[in-house]
DNA sequence: CGCCGGTGTGGGATCGATCCCATGTGGAGG
DNA sequence: CCTCCACATGGGATCGATCCCACACCGGCG
């Protein structure tokens, strides 16, 4: 952080003219690719230091036709989920030495094409995204720009994808309510085309076949996006004459929607209502009885996205891969045998 | 979006060859400056949109010497102040045509140095900061690089500022305290040499001076920025022989501390102790009883912080500003008069 | 008839860093 | 003594877009 407070900003040639030798020579200093006397490298160093000399990144994209930047598109930075998903990206990416672009798309279609657009201008190095369309691969699949999908997966063979194993997590969790006597387990899902989704349905499905309990399929319910609705969907669930004992909740957002339904009607969790989330968040372990969530390491599912992401910029043409991380769960007192 | 699947990207020279014209007409034509036949401007655009043309913004920042990307550098992603604040900004930051550089810091000066020299190298336009030293408004100051500083001030009279009006909602808090009848009550704080520190508590202070009821110094605590430190201090406080009757926490991150110290001591909320938040974050609706807080409006915060970026940055000689913004207090069930 | 101004287009330099290639030097070996 | 190679440096083109300036064309007016 060395510099006087300079009109304009030092650029290589100065520095090279400072240091009495040409731009190469001073390029070769700096950047330590090809042939310098040492004596002469640590003077244009010295220079470069003194002249608080910082090469222009944009210049040096432009010539090396490669950036050091990723793009990162989310859908909600508001979602601790997809807060920890960029604290966990930002750091592994600080680390391999790139810098980040955000975005955030409030799960809209139009903004997410529209952000594909700035990367592309921007002709970032890759892209990390939480997909809301097959679009965005495809596009940036043509513009030859490498493209991880985490957590959802949309382009499934085209783009490589991070994922949690939401199949196997869904049904350890809804496996627990079976063993502890629930029959009647409501599944609250955001909807079922997502491969999220679909892969939690799946799961919870699994557990009911592999434990051969019948499954009533109006226990499953589709509450969308709109917290609003959420809780419109879950009391009409609660309030029916053969209420479930249990609720699974899809993600964070309609798990925050079963419990405030749950104290609006006056039910007690775990006494009347036994209550599971898919997606551990703060809250769960604030209230009580905390909530017994599946957890889905964002850090590690950050740091994953960002080495293949790595991976695939550095081997465009190696087969495309969708890597598998485990979830936990974590058992915490909103669960109980039914009444 | 359209494109054939083309090997390289198509460069404003391609797009001007298959229109038949030089590259100076074509560049005419899709940025709108200079006259063109519109005739001439129309095909182009087409030839265009068909080659699936996206000018390379990096060289267009190159020529043009100004950028459409701004820095951010905030503490913690994880920490839901922050991510607000993050979304505030990013939604600003699109509805004004910038893109936005992400960096997160988490809390130290070196990781903010490294950052604060990549903005550097990238040319950002200027940045927005939650600062951890007055280091990143000087040297951003030298290297003629606007700088916005939010939430806390490091660097007055040198960078504008976005700030919450501290003082004013620490002391309306605790005016509310002690106007329910508490004379006991402590301020937890992280530390007071940042200006939301120094503020909060002189708004503290300020309450017991107006209502004329003298203040325990003791019951000023500072706990640091460690969750377990926090802990530790505010078990100490809660069990000393003349506790308080009542905790402000000076940020969620020790409200969290002080709301789980009490549950495992046993002190009931509110009966037996009432406590306060500066910063309201989720959970404090969803735990019972609620707790009464300071509400931020992170989205606000950002807003404020682009326009007045983007203020500087078309105006780079205009007086130095610092925008207070209001903040409310939440009336939650966390505060009932001293037993 | 020639000059002028408005209209429209193209050539070439430019932003800053990189890197291929040519050039230069000195010492070693034939 | 000359050649050859390793070492070391500089010149100039290049990445893609922009924009200043020169130029060409045309109609109108003195």
């Amino acid at each position: 952080m060395t510099a006087e407070g300079v009109a304009r900003r030092a650029t290589i040639r100065e520095v090279a003219e400072a240091a009495g030798v040409s731009r190469s020579t001073a390029s070769r200093a700096l950047t330590g690719h090809g042939y310098v006397a040492p004596p002469v490298r640590d003077r244009v160093r010295a220079v470069a230091h003194d002249l608080g000399y910082v090469p222009d990144a944009t210049a040096r994209h432009l010539r090396r036709q490669a950036s050091q930047s990723i793009g990162v598109l989310l859908s909600d930075l508001n979602n601790p989920f997809y807060a920890g998903l960029a604290a966990g990206i930002s750091a592994q990416a600080r680390k391999r030495q790139y810098t980040m672009m955000l975005a955030d798309d409030g799960g809209s279609a139009g903004v997410e094409a529209e952000a594909a657009e700035t990367f592309v201008a921007l002709r970032v190095a890759g892209v990390i995204v939480t997909p809301v369309s097959a679009e965005l691969g495809a596009y940036l699949g043509r513009q030859r720009i490498p493209v991880v999908e985490v957590d959802r997966q949309f382009s499934a063979g085209v783009c490589d994808a991070v994922l949690v194993d939401n199949g196997s997590a869904a049904q350890r969790v809804t496996q627990q309510l079976i063993g502890i006597g629930h029959r009647r387990i409501a599944l609250v899902i955001d909807e079922m085309h997502w491969t999220t989704g679909r892969d939690r349905l799946a799961g919870y499905r699994a557990a009911f076949a592999a434990a051969g309990v019948p499954l009533d399929e109006s226990l499953v319910v589709t509450a969308g996006w709109d917290v609003e609705a959420a809780r419109v969907g879950i009391r009409a669930l609660l309030t029916r004459p053969d209420p479930p004992t249990a609720v699974f909740a899809a993600n964070n957002v309609l798990a925050e929607a079963a419990f405030r339904t749950a104290a609006e009607l006056g039910r007690s969790i775990p006494g009347e209502l036994s209550l599971v989330s898919f997606d551990d968040v703060p809250w769960m372990s604030m209230v009580t009885p905390g909530v017994t969530a599946v957890r889905q390491d964002t850090v590690a599912l950050g740091e994953a996205a960002v080495s293949q992401l790595i991976d695939r910029i550095q081997a465009p043409l190696a087969p495309v891969r969708t890597v598998l991380l485990s979830a936990s769960v974590v058992s915490r007192g909103s669960t109980a045998p039914p009444a």
